[in-house]
DNA sequence: TGTACATCAGTGAACGCGCGTTCACTGATGTAC
DNA sequence: TGTACATCAGTGAACGCGCGTTCACTGATGTAC
């Protein structure tokens, strides 16, 4: 949103959710080693050096963009799992998760690229913490015997369902709806069984 | 291995395994973004452009590390099987590849990068079913209702411990022997005890 | 309300770099006779 | 066994490219007085 008329004026007004938004557009089309500062500018209308007011370097936006995606899955998960029993909450999460990743292709992959250096960039991190949480809030309802193993697994198995489709190594992973209903509430109903 | 002495002759002898081998080094340092034919050339200690004599461009080169890797787990899960009774087999398997992930972190990296289109490298596409048929197969053994599902599932779990740990997602993952010992064993008895 | 000035957010030119790829070439090897 | 020749597997120079980043700059904005 510019607070002066689109385009006009010689001050962007927020050149920075614009970049972003840019970033993201290339980031679907080209995956992560297509998105340089130059083409982003461009694709914002800008001179090519104009990033570097709100980004410190190219890595920067990459965790930028990273943090906002977890920021927004996190948002869609809570929408996703509000209301519903403890039961089925796990396997709205997970099926929550593995849509998000076919949608934001690109997104989802950077989000997960260890060539950002977590260290670096505590908001990304932190974004990230906050999606294991809510993923072992919902399963610690179920009280299994052993809360933080139980998660880590329900994340292994939505977050490699999601791998394995973006890449294509699933048989019938074209439509992968009914694949995500039976892997998540089998798992989920395996673990409620045993608690 | 060169028929000749090493280095002296003007023919390498066996230059593809020795651009194979340089490109796998710079895999584990640098990761898939930092391999460029020129640096690989350079490691071969061979001019820049004959890796074209090997490979038909960058890509091939990437393909084929991919392709060699798919196809060293795959004997190494059959190693680590052999001779278990089902029950054991399917941990045995999902040990393995967690163990080959955090092994040749770059390297399982860019086996699972769609970025590489699988339709132009058919013996990639080859390898990567036939490990998927293998752990189908261990899967089998256990005669739970749905093989398909069960194995697709088994595979996510390992694959998604693989990724989270390769991105240190997980909380206590730089000592993950009992991490991966716990999710592989909880997941083949839950499996197991329904079948 | 008007003016001087600091600050902010852009511009445009320029740098040096490594890359993928092509080209014409040459030395080494293997083979037919 | 010797020789002519085709083929193979390298070399070295050159191309054009887009990139990240730095620099000095300028127009727009906000604020103190």
């Amino acid at each position: 949103m510019s607070t002066y008329e689109e385009g006009r004026s010689y001050h962007h007004g927020d050149l920075r959710a614009a970049l972003l938004r840019a970033a993201l557009e290339l980031l679907a089309e080209r995956g992560e080693a297509g998105i340089s500062l130059r083409e982003v500018a461009r694709r914002a209308e800008v001179s090519h050096n104009a990033p570097y007011r709100h980004f410190a370097d190219r890595e920067a936006l990459l965790a930028a963009l990273a943090e906002q995606g977890f920021s927004e899955l996190l948002v869609r998960m809570q929408d996703a799992a509000g209301g519903l029993a403890a039961a089925q909450r796990l396997a709205a999460l997970g099926r929550c998760y593995v849509a998000y990743a076919l949608e934001q292709r690109g997104l989802f992959r950077l989000m997960f690229a260890s060539a950002l250096e977590r260290g670096r960039y505590p908001q990304l991190q932190e974004s990230a913490a906050r999606l294991h949480g809510q993923l072992e809030l919902a399963v610690a309802a179920l009280e299994v015997p052993d809360t933080a193993i139980a998660s880590l697994s329900a994340w292994s198995l939505v977050h490699g369902l999601s791998q394995l489709l973006l890449d294509g190594q699933v048989p019938g992973g074209e439509n992968p709806e009914a694949l995500i209903e039976q892997v998540t509430r089998t798992f989920a109903e395996g673990l409620g069984g045993r608690g």
